[in-house]
DNA sequence: GAATTTACGTCAGCCTTGTTGACATTCCAA
DNA sequence: TTGGAATGTCAACAAGGCTGACGTAAATTC
């Protein structure tokens, strides 16, 4: 606790503390997926439609490509959740202008709805962890989280970051 | 940063703030089981084997309803990954001496080679991510997983913790 | 202007891992 | 002895990954 955070100072970190962490990770994702889990559940949808609502709010007017990068998937299981989405009205895809290769994905009034009750639950409890630990846990969980991302990863998140309104 | 970490204060989060949480969380996961997805493909296993093989390490001679009760799955479910893994001899079954309906659960030296193999390189990630962020930021990303789980599967976790060797 | 590349959609088929429902067996406990 | 618990297993199905192949339109390059 009293140590430095910078990292220069190699830590001793025993199989047992590093082991924690991982059961950590996996309960705590469960919990993390519970509650739009439970929304989703009776819709036709799942927690990939989640992903790509959630990407699309985000970043409002993105490509297809751009959100292939991000959810990691292929395009052929990118578009499957897509093209229901679409055809239930929830988003809306548009031509590019200056590309018009390119599609430009839009969530509708009614995605918008889905994205805001999906979102409220799930921020619900990250606001009940994040106040049950304190702001020092939090600026620590969020360290700790990101250097656990690959580098690609890493780089799409700060993108998304900085784009945030 | 200097404020109480034990919660009395009512923190103010705004909805991007809890957003780069919700992000972190996802992205992190990804690398989280990145490194033993990597192992695992080309062999006949997945995720979910790793899963069983990693808690049937933790607690050796577990039974079957106890798995099924940590990793939150069906028992057919559970059944299909167990029996590859009892058929391709990397867990061993036994009836149980007190209880003979109860089947205990043992991973095999094969079994545990594997396991060795799938946690080291999760290990090594998690080593890598919590030197990188600090002893500090540690502790904080536990508080703040913990808070983050089902109660029951909080019970799980902290069981496991304490029975840890 | 022709050839190539890019962005996207789509069909077909496969795999893993989850689900429900039904049923058999074995065995503990009241 | 009888009900319920613990387990195994069969069948069927769904979600959501994957690969491979093909088509089209638009942009880019030669």
């Amino acid at each position: 606790m009293a140590e430095r955070a910078s990292g220069e100072t190699l830590l001793f970190l025993t199989d047992e503390q590093l082991r924690k962490g991982i059961e950590a990770m996996f309960f705590a994702y469960r919990g993390f997926t519970a509650d739009p889990d439970r929304i989703l559940q009776g819709m036709d949808y799942g927690r990939a439609h989640h992903r790509a609502v959630h990407f699309i709010h985000r970043s409002q007017g993105t490509t297809v490509s751009n959100l292939l990068a991000i959810l990691g998937v292929t395009k052929q299981s990118l578009n499957r959740v897509l093209r229901t989405l679409i055809d239930d009205g929830l988003v809306r895809s548009e031509k590019g202008r200056k590309d018009a290769r390119e599609r430009h994905l839009y969530l509708t009034a009614k995605g918008a709805e889905l994205e805001r009750a999906l979102s409220d639950a799930q921020r619900a409890r990250m606001r009940a962890a994040y106040r049950a630990a304190g702001p020092a846990a939090v600026a620590g969980f969020r360290q700790v989280l990101e250097a656990m991302m690959d580098p690609e990863m890493r780089l799409a998140y700060n993108r998304l970051k900085e784009g945030g309104a």
